[in-house]
DNA sequence: TATACCTCCTGCAAGC
DNA sequence: TGCTTGCAGGAGGTAT
């Protein structure tokens, strides 16, 4: 499932590989991928160039000018860049963009999960209505301890509930929560609200440092999920306990083990990561 | 207001 | 071997 480095890396390859096209046409196959009405999609985006790029925690955003194109791949969707005469999975294909140099944007779409939306341009990306509940991106430098001690303090939640929860940060995803877990020595069961500030600092510390190297590793490559455009990712050979149970944790040798914590297959080390 | 649960959707693995 | 069932996942909506 793409989370913020696999979607870093997928708006780096398309803005490197496509450059500014004009959409000439698009064909909708399966209408649920676009939020909202169809056809004042296709009549919004058709004729519009994608001018730049840009990225709010797992949402790909296209600025086309005077509309702005939003799209999240969800779990397993991708776009593959590819000549009208490439054959393509008809069955899972699910929007074709035609591109004014003659190549197709393809969006492809195992499950159907990935949403696109359109809307008018607004000075502040967090001004558009997909995004009412998306917080601070991870990166993003107004998100501080502070600010996450005084969002999760008192709260009842997990501290991997919390890292999943895209209105608290916007970015991370199951894998790199039980990761952040892991590097932090807390059980993803720890509650928030016995977390102290210096956990806070530690956890963004952390939260950049293994985000930041999985973009540098063009993210992670798993069953799931593989990137579009020809890149795979290398962080998987990275992890540390994600995906990994029944396998030697990575510090003291003890098997990692799999629970379910608000309702995610979560990985962790019993011995190495501490309950509060 | 906060939290829990359901829904969307399909491929895969396990069980029979 | 082939069929059925359950699980996995992110986010939005609904119920408590």
């Amino acid at each position: 499932m793409p989370e913020l480095p696999e979607v870093q890396t997928v708006l780096d390859t398309l803005a490197c590989q496509m450059g500014h096209p004009v959409i000439e046409q698009i064909e909708v196959i399966w209408d649920n991928i676009v939020h909202g009405d169809t056809q004042a999609f296709i009549a919004g985006l058709q004729g519009r160039r994608i001018e730049q790029y840009a990225r709010l925690g797992k949402y790909l955003c296209f600025d086309c000018g005077e509309v702005m194109w939003i799209a999240h791949l969800r779990m397993e969707g991708k776009f593959y860049l590819q000549q009208p005469q490439e054959p393509y999975d008809q069955k899972h294909v699910h929007v074709i963009f035609h591109l004014d140099d003659g190549r197709q944007l393809r969006y492809h779409d195992t499950r159907k999960f990935g949403r696109m939306y359109l809307y008018e341009h607004q000075e502040d990306l967090h001004a558009y209505p997909c995004f009412a509940n998306v917080g601070l991106d991870a990166f993003d430098e107004r998100l501080t301890a502070d600010v996450l001690y005084r969002r999760l303090h008192g709260r009842s939640i997990t501290l991997k509930q919390a890292l999943l929860d895209q209105s608290v940060i916007a970015g991370v995803g199951n894998i790199y929560a039980d990761e952040i877990c892991f590097a932090l020595r807390l059980h993803p069961q720890t509650r928030v609200s016995r977390m102290r500030k210096k956990d806070f600092e530690a956890l963004i510390t952390e939260m950049r440092r293994i985000l930041g190297g999985a973009v540098r590793a063009g993210g992670t490559t798993i069953r799931s999920y593989t990137s579009s455009l020809g890149v795979d990712g290398r962080f998987q050979l990275q992890l540390r306990v994600h995906a990994k149970k029944g396998e030697r944790c990575p510090l003291c040798g003890e098997p990692i083990k799999k629970i379910t914590v608000g309702g995610r297959g979560t990985y962790y080390c019993e011995r190495c990561q501490k309950r509060r």
